[in-house]
DNA sequence: ACGAAATTCTAAACCGATTTAGTAAATTTG
DNA sequence: CAAATTTACTAAATCGGTTTAGAATTTCGT
């Protein structure tokens, strides 16, 4: 019962490890062993059903083929979908995959970098949450692979691979906009420092200075990650009852708009009548509400592809290059909750 | 630049290598090694920032710290969250997680559970979708720590966690018939051979039995997981269109729940007006649907959890103990979907 | 004060692969 | 036909830990 090595196979036919070892490597013909040797080889290996020791081989070679994600909580219907793409791409590409929730929080996200180094990966995939960047920039300087995905920090030269986000909240508002909504509230969520956040902040921002819309300060409100359906609960009291109330709604994410479906419904005000919604991230639950929720969708299965190449690119080739900076666009799937959508298509 | 070996930190000391491992292995005082020296040694070692490779201990110890975990999709919401749910127990108990999806698909399942093992992971917690049983009977006997989760295999003694199916459905169903509803159809999923599946299946059977509803066959469909949408669709133009047309339907999973949805909602069909439905597995966009739909929700959290320190306990324990079989209880949450429910409440 | 026991530590083997440096035999070359 | 080259293969070192077996020194009991 016990496991097979290569030293087993070697003895079973009478020649040396390394004979064996090269022949698996596909070394054979490079190193000159005989087509017949080695298959010769190739049936033994078969026969006695060898596995090679990872550990050994990993030791040696000092690779682990497999690599680290960290996102903010796999449970999230968006990151188990990028999850789900960056699995299949590691998987196609011969690689092992562990996956790791942040919480959002900046000291878990640091101690589960450093656990997946101290664990052998071969480089990281990461939906960063950092504020100090401090693991990012020590990622950097001690030229370990990895690959920034769905936030980018701006002042550090890096690999990453990011969607459009100014634009695609732009294009949401501008929606609205075109809809005729001039009072448009926006719902974004701490850390907000974050590059996505801050980004869909400004194309709100943007949209509304190039139709001339004056900005309002007051009706931006920021929910905190701990607390969003207190948090989004008294914004929207706030802002439904201002003195000019807000007729349309611009939230920075998935989390937030699901919580103001369910906020809204409790204080029965319905969508679009009362008020437009559109959101950033879609997600499925959006195609089954009433109405379904307008929202702006981000290539996820592109955007663990690419995370995927680049990361392996980086892997292989140990001569620094430049980084790799990915920006894809996003799409808006206008759906029932900012009303009559007609004109639009 | 070079990584730190516990060599290095030997010769800085003056002491063997030997010593320091004993040391970081907690057997210094055991093995008497003077109070002193330890604490000389964790501080050099802190100093250093030496961490031990995780390839040499495996190689040497054969173990890996790191379980491998089998579903079938991991951007399926209740597999994320289950997939979340053993993350956290993983990383609380010092293990890493390898999470790999199935899609349902037997061979898939087959060569993943392979690779897991050749990737050396110490133990498997598996939803299988086998249907000849030979890769988890292989597991048996070969003796490697597994726990099936979801879905168990009935004629196979192993450890499993898994929820009161039957009951879960039976539940569903008497909900609907305390509603009135006696044409009550139900669809299931292929491939329908998973103890679940035939569990729930058996639940809505015995709810009809006990409450002397004459059984219908024709009422019951079968969906193929590859073509949902299409086969939901057929499905329902049938079911509603026969000579006695059903009023109430209860679905055995949250996948048929989503597209039975949006086709009702294609069909102009209003629930619970037209038809009341409830389905297996509680998702967060049944929530924001309207009506909300009521469903039977799995203790999800639990569940992982159990899965995780059975598992540890098996890896740990070499000696073979009697297979540990967990039976977890579901609950009705029951919201607007299948019409009144003040009477229940 | 002498042998036994306890205390504190170490040299070397080992895990199982890859890789370096090289050898023996066969073939080619001048 | 001897020297050079090619072909086909191997012994031993190596990666960095853990573990076994045992050594050197100190303490203890009588």
């Amino acid at each position: 019962m016990k496991k097979v090595s290569l030293a087993d196979v070697a003895k079973s036919l009478g020649v040396s490890k390394t004979l064996v070892s090269l022949v698996l490597n596909d070394k054979g013909d490079e190193k000159g062993i005989s087509k017949d040797t080695q298959s010769r080889v190739r049936n033994k290996v078969k026969e006695l059903n060898y596995k090679p020791n990872q550990f050994a081989r990993g030791l040696r070679v000092g690779k682990s083929n497999t690599i680290g994600l960290v996102v903010a909580d796999i449970s999230n219907s968006f990151y188990a979908k990028i999850c789900r793409s960056i699995e299949d791409n590691c998987t196609a590409n011969g690689y092992n995959l562990i996956i790791c929730s942040s919480d959002e929080n900046p000291e878990k996200e640091s101690t589960l970098i450093q656990m997946l180094i101290d664990r052998q990966v071969d480089g990281l995939i990461i939906s960063t949450t950092q504020n100090n960047n401090k693991d990012i920039n020590l990622l950097k300087k001690s030229n370990f692979p990895f690959v920034l995905i769905d936030r980018h920090i701006p002042n550090i030269e890096s690999n990453f691979v990011i969607v459009d986000n100014k634009a695609g909240a732009k294009n949401a508002v501008e929606h609205l906009i075109r809809l005729g909504k001039k009072r448009i509230g926006h719902l974004t969520i701490s850390p907000s420092h974050l590059s996505s956040l801050k980004d869909r902040t400004a194309g709100y921002k943007e949209a509304l200075k190039e139709n001339k819309i004056k900005f309002d300060d007051s009706l931006i409100r920021e929910i905190s990650f701990e607390n969003i359906k207190e948090d989004v609960r008294s914004a929207l009291k706030e802002l439904m009852s201002a003195p000019q109330s807000i007729n349309s709604l611009f939230v920075a994410n998935n989390n937030i708009a699901v919580a103001c479906l369910a906020c809204l419904k409790e204080m029965n005000i319905s969508i679009p009548q009362d008020i437009a919604l559109v959101s950033f991230d879609d997600i499925d639950a959006f195609n089954l509400c009433s109405p379904p929720v307008s929202a702006v969708s981000q290539p996820i299965l592109k955007m663990g592809e690419q995370a995927v190449k680049i990361l392996i690119e980086n892997i292989k080739n140990t001569k620094v290059t430049e980084p790799v900076k990915v920006l894809l666009p996003t799409q808006l799937e206008i759906r029932q909750s900012c009303g009559s959508s007609i004109s639009d298509l």
